[in-house]
RNA sequence: GCCCGCGUGGUGGAAUGGUAGACACAGGGGACUUAAAAUCCCCAGGCAGAAAUGCCGUGCCGGUUCGAAUCCGGCCGCGGGUACCA
């Protein structure tokens, strides 16, 4: 007898699938659609298992609706543009373009033995001058709507590399390469207004009913609608121009508990300062730094420098604050400037007490307890502004209120004694797209010296991107490209130059869902197939996309359709949304030769397991770090092609959607692709089996139960993204078919549908045991089973007995027995007549078809 | 720091207010075999016990409930994001 050999089958059905063009997707009236998407790759080069586990679980779905009778489009692409191809091309020389799309052609080449159900007929790179030109006519029409200004903004600037890092190359304060201390720098920028649209983003958040409850709530906290008082201090003998401080809070209700005004480094206020004092200069020199990442600079040590000057209490002319420039705060955020309150805040009160600054609170808890109040040395007292407090110093006289309340107090005081107003205002901060690197899609702006910022004509697109550049000098190679750079004005015809910064390539991810629709069109969408195949209905990406990709996304989507590039229905992009849990890895490390604090990272496969610890294969021990998600810069990526090539792409699907759930994470380990590729040659042998005997047999409606009973658990498992549901009852009726002792067509019906059943999983399989016992035509395009209602029940159920909410034991009745006559049957159970001991019950909660519990 | 998750046997996990550990992996025992591989069958949370059975048990502490892995409060640990990684 022959072997299951996925190599073989694999390839033929592969075959006969783009033969038949199974899975072009067509617009027809006949069917409903059906849109599913895996966020795009980059092409780093090869395909990890992430990628394997995110498109398989994509496959599952695609699949499935084209066997409910949907038509499914399910592209795939790339999402090109990038840091990581300018970095090669440094250290390794070469062009990021020949990079890039070589990296493009090995994982296409690597995907399509898995087997996916993938329109390939759309593809593009974000790199194609075919997309990112109507990406630059997308800019074109959103700057002319408005959309997108220019303002200042800081980068964080290598002064020895005489570039721009992004954050990620910035470590504990130095250029990743040079070593150089970074410092911020200010540059004209573009912006996208998205935070015009902050209250509409929010909202909308309450329409999509199909998103994790957790993406939603972490992007309602990234947008961070506050409710607060602004207003201005005086400021005693202001230097010119100075003689206010705006400041923005969030707390009003503790205004007579100031206690200092903080400024940030950039603040106007300190610029001015900092030009006639050198102290000054040197600690916001200093404080720039920390560059510009949130996190350093809430994680940086609390620093403040008192500038000498004073403002005066708006309630109480006698009462001086003093002013710091501080740190922590950021110009980005409200106006720049803050109060400090230490008594209900930890920060302010770390600052307070390092700088000698007086405590004081201005309310209480409620109730007295054994809290230790800040100014006697407690910890900055801080509850949920839904408790009721004692106001000591509110602006309501001796009361108790939320904090809610004795903010709406403050603001209602203030307002009506002129010390500012309520405001409402969003922690979500415009969208800066311009980067100063080569490898991205040209800003399609000239700058003019006649006519200042000019955007190019439309008939001239795309702005193609030269070919000809290096990247030996630090710096954007567009920069010193003078052929390229030097053009003519497109409104006045005088010499000009091109602007040389690129998009951030959030912009390229923020439409290409828009652009699978009509992959080839002349504009940046068609109107009609986007109408036909928008929404997307099922978006399927890593958690970490939950708040940037996915809010620009929303953005994006509701600017193109202002721009008329996408219908009203759009404006949300995703209907539904599921996020994948990560593949992680334990990562490998050796000291760095040059510094004992940086580390070099090892690729598993490069670490040698032995008694004596994990080492290279030059016997250098390996130090084990921590299990985090794969990712390159810390090589702890395992690689599929090798488990694909040793026991076929049906097992790698099956391994990656088995066990854990998809949207947790998952530590890949080398065990158990066996086991999957075991069980795969099991379900081949019984399916070979069933088809050479003809025989009659006996239980035939005991296997057609499990049967229908299998149709539906691996339906719902499907449904509702439960992969590993459905693979554990497929293992469940596998197993019951294998001990059946049934006839050959009950078999045969039974093996038939656990192919079906399979299909979405592991296709080539399924089409192999298909055609093998008989199926008619190809099993992708065979209508999906359905469950016979009346196979599903039992007619006697099992029901637990616990005595004081603990399982002692359990009755077997009918499905429709009564309550009372449950009750007298369990009291009866002899467990239950022993813990009784003679006596009553207590209670008893006999809740139907589910549970009985006796109390005693 | 801040925001969001997660934590269950040796391992991956199941159970989302109602029988904790389904289904697998690794492991142990057995059948078949000259032998091995493959395959098939059985065992398997911990402690005690010959067994029946009893007690303990879902990161830790406390609460709500007839009943909590599941809900609430407080900790601890790990992971993701933190606006120029994608």
């Amino acid at each position: 007898m022959s072997q299951y050999n996925a190599g073989q089958i694999e390839k033929k059905w592969q075959q006969a699938w783009e033969q038949a063009d199974t899975f072009k997707a067509v617009r027809s009236d006949d069917k409903p659609k059906y849109y599913v998407l895996e966020m795009f790759p980059y092409p780093s080069g090869r395909i990890h298992m992430g990628h394997v586990r995110n498109y398989t679980m994509g496959d599952v779905i695609a699949r499935y609706k084209i066997s409910t009778g949907h038509n499914v489009l399910h592209p795939m692409g790339w999402d090109a543009f990038g840091m990581p191809a300018e970095n090669a091309a440094m250290e390794i020389g070469g062009h990021p373009k020949t990079w890039t799309y070589d990296n493009i052609a090995v994982m296409r080449d690597q995907m399509k033995p898995l087997g996916l159900s993938i329109d390939w007929s759309r593809e593009f790179a974000t790199c194609d001058p075919e997309y990112y030109g109507q990406q630059q006519a997308l800019f074109i029409d959103m700057l002319d709507a408005g959309l997108i200004y220019r303002k200042n903004a800081v980068v964080n600037w290598d002064p020895v590399d005489m570039t721009v890092l992004a954050n990620e190359q910035v470590i504990d304060g130095k250029g990743w390469r040079s070593g150089a201390e970074v410092e911020r720098r200010e540059l004209t920028q573009w912006f996208f207004k998205i935070s015009d649209y902050s209250e509409e983003l929010l909202d909308a958040i309450d329409t999509l009913d199909n998103w994790p409850s957790k993406v939603k709530l972490m992007q309602a906290n990234w947008i961070g609608k506050s409710r607060g008082l602004q207003f201005a201090f005086s400021v005693i003998d202001g230097p010119d121009g100075h003689d206010r401080v705006e400041v923005y809070t969030t707390r009003p209700d503790t205004l007579m508990g100031a206690s200092f005004v903080g400024i940030s480094p950039d603040h106007p206020m300190a610029k001015h300062l900092e030009k006639d004092n050198a102290d000054i200069a040197a600690f916001c020199a200093e404080c720039r730094k920390i560059g510009t990442s949130e996190e350093a600079l809430e994680k940086a040590e609390k620093l403040g420098f008192d500038t000498g000057l004073r403002v005066r209490h708006p309630f109480d002319t006698a009462w001086e604050l003093p002013i710091y420039i501080a740190n922590f705060i950021l110009m980005d955020y409200g106006t720049g400037a803050i109060f400090g309150c230490p008594a209900h805040d930890q920060r302010d009160l770390d600052f307070a007490r390092k700088y000698d600054l007086p405590v004081v609170s201005t309310y209480a808890p409620a109730v007295a307890d054994n809290h230790v109040m800040p100014e006697d040395g407690g910890a900055a007292y801080v509850p949920p502004k839904l408790e009721k407090v004692h106001y000591v110093k509110g602006f309501a006289g001796d009361e108790m209120q939320t904090g809610d309340q004795g903010i709406d107090t403050a603001i209602a005081f203030c307002e009506a004694n002129g010390v500012g107003q309520g405001v409402t205002k969003f922690r979500l901060r415009d969208w800066g797209l311009s980067r100063q690197r080569y490898w991205g899609c040209p800003i399609p702006v000239i700058h003019c010296n006649n006519c200042g910022v000019v955007a190019e004509k439309k008939e001239n697109l795309p702005v193609q991107l030269p070919d000809d550049v290096s990247f030996d000098i630090p710096g954007n190679p567009l920069d010193r490209h003078a052929t390229w750079r030097d053009t003519d004005c497109p409104s006045c015809g005088k010499p000009a130059k091109r602007e040389t910064d690129t998009m951030d390539t959030f912009v390229d991810s923020s439409w290409y869902f828009a652009r699978f629709t009509a992959p080839d069109a002349a504009t940046p969408t068609n109107m009609a197939d986007a109408d036909y195949w928008m929404n997307v209905d099922q978006y399927i990406g890593g958690v970490e996309h939950a708040i940037l990709h996915l809010l620009y996304s929303r953005f994006f989507a509701r600017a193109m359709h202002i721009t008329e590039h996408l219908p009203k229905k759009a404006i949300e992009p995703f209907n539904a949304l599921f996020t994948q849990g990560m593949v992680t890895h334990e990562t490998y490390s050796t000291a760095h030769p040059d510094s004992n604090d940086r580390r070099v990272w090892h690729l598993p496969e490069d670490v040698i397991r032995s008694d004596d610890g994990p080492k290279l294969a030059n016997g250098t021990p390996v130090e084990i770090g921590p299990v985090i998600k794969m990712s390159k810069s810390k090589k702890n990526v395992v690689d599929p092609v090798n488990i694909i090539s040793t026991y076929g792409a049906d097992t790698a699907r099956w391994f990656v959607l088995s066990d854990s759930p998809p949207e947790r994470d998952v530590e890949w380990t080398a065990s158990g692709a066996e086991a999957a590729a075991k069980h795969l040659s099991r379900v081949w042998r019984i399916a070979s089996d069933i088809a050479q005997n003809d025989a009659a047999g006996s239980g035939d409606d005991d296997l057609r139960r499990a049967m229908h009973k299998a149709i539906f658990d691996v339906t719902q498992g499907i449904e509702s993204f439960g992969f590993n549901a459905s693979i554990a009852k497929l293992y469940a009726f596998t197993n019951t078919l294998q001990k059946s002792k049934a006839g050959s067509a009950a078999k045969r019906e039974a093996a038939k549908t656990l192919a079906q059943l399979m299909s979405p999983m592991t296709p080539h399989l399924s089409e192999e045991i298909w055609t093998m016992l008989g199926g008619e035509g190809l099993i992708a395009n065979t209508p999906w089973p359905v469950a016979d209602e009346a196979m599903l029940v039992d007619d006697k159920i099992t029901l637990p007995i616990q005595i004081n909410g603990k399982r002692k034991s359990e009755i077997t009745v009918t499905k429709d027995l009564s309550k009372d006559e449950v009750e007298k049957l369990a009291l009866q159970d002899k467990a239950v007549v022993r813990a009784l001991d003679g006596g009553q019950p207590k209670k008893m909660i006999v809740v139907p078809g589910r549970i009985i519990n006796v109390v005693v």
